[in-house]
DNA sequence: TATGAATGAGGTTTCATTCAT
DNA sequence: AATGAATGAAACCTCATTCAT
């Protein structure tokens, strides 16, 4: 607990049926993640709840952080998948289209199961020893430049191109999780996504045109 | 641990000799939880860094929850104190000058310990069931809504003031802490304000122009 | 707790506050064993449903046992007023006429207040450290060889008047409390008391007659 | 504490090895409980002397409670292994062979370890919550019935079957044991035997004849 | 004399992890 | 490979008792 250990499992799931298991594992992980957090969150009733025994959790995730962190990587894998396949339908596309289907798409991920997504979020401090979010969020960040850096020309004495991706990237994210401020009974996510939309497009407006600077 | 217990202290300090104990153990969690985080921290060593015994610990604060619960509110009365201290300065003003010095606070107050600034973040899901966070954002909500309500007339197919208020308040609030991406080297606080203020005034501007509608 | 401490208290109860608080201390002693037994017995509540504090307690009863102790024999005084009160009116008299009156005295004694008197013989092997049972016992044994002793004749071959004292004392004392087997439902404390009144009788029958020698 | 647990293992000790640990448990406690008291017996010492750790302790036993109800279910269920060993070679017989063989049964058993029959009976008020000592003296109360029942012809105007069991019974059993009167030096197990057949012979004879209804 | 804050030893209990079978 | 019994460190928390005020 005190020593970071490794955290790659001693197996990798290969065959069929370690495969399986560690399906089994992660979904018990997310159920029980759910209901009870992770300070609640008993390795012997995770493996009981996938039909499997401590034994054999052990063979596949090393410690109890490597299960929530296996759990994240199966989630984020699934996010960056879902959100593939709607960008694949649109583009090339203006700058307009690219907020507003990202933004859509989001929410519309998040909506799948928020309880688990709120879960994840809330654990990932618990285990950054083993879990780079940064990493991760590189990664998405990447992404966002791809989409972004051919439909934006850069603007002198406005923010760089890393650095809008950072400014946007994060006011998504936290406007589409549970933040600081409760939401509005009003603010559905149809009308949520709109106001999303209206803060990134107003910002990249007030860059294009050089306010602020 | 599974059943919610009281909140409240045993005792309330009152006079100077308690009060001074419950700073002195609210600061060394402050310190525990920063350097080990909420799991390993042990209330033996917190009521041993603040000179005290863990039965004086206790007597003030009935379990661990308690303690984290009490330095998130000290932390959260410092930082209303230390907003409204630079608000007091420039009202009535123009809603350009409210955002700019109300993000320029924000940042400010977080540079003083941007460590223990996150540490008491990340902890809130993990006293949540002491500590209701909604109920103190709905507070800061009210107050951004009397800086706003004035400065900003409501516009027909827009944001109600209250959607405006979570919008503008948790953009602000997740670019002033540490977020899902990496904050480009590039983006110092003062650079980092800036774009903030662009991004909220943007937003209030296609808001008035009815973009996105 | 470990090693033997003295009994006395610090400080005899002359004046007669004084006295009125060790009285309201025994009091809430008495109602905090009968409702949550000793082991869950703090000495704050004890103090606290006086309306004293812990320091004065502490006064008058130097620890925990002698609590339980003082409240013993302030139970078991009363008993033996009580008991000496009905005596009192029927000497001299015959065997039969004497085990009766005991018998229904000692009954009576005990249904003032059944469960603080069973409260108070499940603690006795708690403070067997401090109590000495055996002292006081032999001192009701001691009154029993007097009643006894004028109306029985010795009898050769039978049991010595001490040992009658502890059969006879022992058989009623079980028999007018709780015990191991269940009480019938039938079997009211008028009932009881004359079976008990018969068993003792049949024994003092059977030793006269010689049977069982 | 507080809260009433379940008193059920955590799992059943059905192999060889786990059913010895149980023992060497129980053994464990047998000896601390008589050496030290409830109150003083400390869990780990209880593993530690077992030869195990606290951890596979509570694995069998879920709390101390059940500790020592699981110790005192073991000493009962030896007492009735015991007695009915004796039974088995005398029915049918007299009621005076009955009521001799209890006598002397109950007081060989008792013989067997005096000090743990003894802290068991104490301990019992501690483990209320968890041991309903009601239920296992039902038990014995039937079993006393069948022996009683078909030899006493049952008397108009005397007790019933039931109440009589009671009477014998409880007198019985407190005159076996410890008792609020100290035994005199003279009165060895052989005497007292003869004393608690005469005073049960005595009881019988009374009713039989009628006295005292 | 009375108070009640402070003490801190010590207790019970949990649970991540190991490893013999 | 799978099992699950065993481990034991370590955590939280209580409460009898003391003593400065």
């Amino acid at each position: 607990m005190t020593l970071p250990r490794l955290l790659r499992p001693r197996k990798s799931p290969k065959q069929g049926r370690s495969r399986a298991l560690v399906e089994a594992l992660l979904d018990a992980t997310a159920r029980i993640l759910v209901s009870r957090g992770y300070t609640e969150m008993a390795m012997e009733d995770v493996a009981g709840l996938a039909g499997a025994s401590v034994g054999s959790l052990y063979q596949y995730f090393p410690h109890k952080e490597a299960l929530v962190v296996g759990l994240i990587e199966r989630h984020a894998d699934r996010e960056v998948a879902f959100l593939e396949a709607r960008f694949a339908a649109l583009q090339p596309s203006s700058i307009e289209t690219i907020v507003e289907a990202t933004v859509r798409a989001v929410l519309a991920f998040r909506a799948e199961d928020p309880k688990l997504h709120q879960a994840l979020l809330d654990a990932i401090p618990l285990v950054g020893r083993y879990y780079d979010l940064r990493q991760r969020g590189a990664q998405g960040a990447m992404r966002l430049r791809e989409l972004f850096g051919a439909a934006l020309p850069s603007q002198a004495g406005g923010p760089s191109l890393d650095e809008l991706v950072f400014i946007v990237g994060n006011a998504t994210h936290s406007l589409t999780h549970e933040g600081l401020l409760p939401r509005p009974a009003t603010l559905d996510d149809a009308r949520l996504g709109r106001e999303i939309v209206r803060l990134v497009l107003g910002y990249l407006q007030a860059v294009r045109s050089g306010e602020g600077a």
